[in-house]
DNA sequence: GTCAAAGACTTACATGCGTTAGCTTAAAGC
DNA sequence: GCTTTAAGCTAACGCATGTAAGTCTTTGAC
């Protein structure tokens, strides 16, 4: 029998890591499960055998740095909300010192993240609840909960500026920021879903200025 | 062998519909598909084989009334789109002559129906585009397109009330409804998906008045 | 060059799925 | 009571999945 000729063997392409290496595997994994999740948008097709075929290893070899399947997804989960929180502020900080100007960079940072990976993005914010009833695998609930905190934070803090500026009449930065984020929520979240929708031109600044109770321009 | 050995037979305890009700048992499935979704809150539980478990018959009886498993789902999803356009105009009418109650009593109404059940309000709102894509199954682009706009219709209805009562400063109301759904929608997606969140008090009205720019009470 | 072990692989099992093909049973008109 | 036919059943196929057990093979230190 000739290497390769399993349905599930390697790609003769793949060279085995290095000694000391062997985590970048890990990194593959989690790439290959994301990168299933944009060109599917199904959480269901990421299996432990398609991730496997698509990087060129055999299903099995993934148990070496995952405990098991719902722990990949929690992965690539993770981060990406590192990564969205990471684009948040440095959205924040390059667009200057104007709050309002600040806000509105941090909305759309928080927009083009959701066009850019619709299917990740349907999955960090709404798929991990249904597949694995946290408890029949190796999610804890602590995992879950602290999953969007920072971004959340940041959303908070800008407007909280746009209010100290005077851009903003918000009486409640707190939950003024909750709701502009279920906003941005809303767009990102059906965007992703309907595709052919006929969106309003200016809806993203329309739900932004109205959540965030910016004044009139 | 007795009736019901085998894993997929029928319970005992349901009788065969008579001649010319055999249609009932299409309303028996597609009710059975809602209450396996409002369960799990997994698109992919409910499968042929859980719905025929569920109502005691056998997975193949199916096909008598649905042409695959998808179909299924879009019988779902359209008939709780018809509750939920019938629950709002209800909302609506009852809710008096205020063109703000109206607006509030509809508003709630939607984050009502979400609520009472989180699972089908997922799939509503989401579910269907990643399982089939439309084409591979039964179901059609136009079936799609056509599912949320008579929701949609009433908001708009009454933020137009709205605005004509003087209530409203909306410069643009098409627009605004869009924003106002997207708004509701993130609020009942996220609590549908998140359960344990710290959601600030009187977050509804706070989303509702914000993006219908109703004015100060 | 030798050799331990890291980094993978192969094989296999049990389970569940959608779907097809053909058979059975009970209700209803006569 | 007989017969027809709607309503639903059983059996089986092919496929994909998560996971367990055991095996090979390349790397790098000695």
């Amino acid at each position: 029998m000739k290497i390769g000729d399993s349905e599930d063997a390697a790609t003769p392409g793949r060279r085995r890591n290095r000694r000391g290496e062997g985590g970048k595997l890990r990194d593959d994994i989690v790439n290959a499960a994301a990168a299933l999740l944009d060109e599917t948008g199904d959480e269901h097709a990421v299996t432990l055998r398609s991730i496997a075929r698509r990087i060129g290893i055999a299903a099995p070899s993934i148990y070496a740095h995952f405990p098991d399947q719902p722990a990949i997804m929690l992965a690539v989960v993770n981060q990406e909300f590192d990564l969205l929180a990471a684009r948040l502020r440095t959205a924040a900080e390059s667009a200057g010192h104007n709050a309002r100007q600040r806000l509105l960079a941090v909305g759309h940072a928080y927009l083009d993240m959701a066009r850019a990976h619709p299917g990740r993005y349907r999955i960090m914010l709404g798929g991990l609840w249904a597949a694995p009833a946290v408890g029949e695998s190796s999610i804890t609930q602590e995992e879950m909960d602290s999953l969007g905190v920072e971004a959340l934070a940041v959303l908070t803090e800008v407007l909280g500026e746009c209010v100290a500026a005077g851009e903003s009449t918000s009486d409640d930065v707190e939950s003024d920021a909750v709701a502009l984020w279920l906003g941005l929520h809303g767009l990102a979240h059906q965007r992703a879903v309907i595709r052919k929708f006929p969106w309003p031109p200016g809806i993203a600044e329309r739900i932004i200025t109205a959540l965030a109770h910016l004044k009139e321009a």
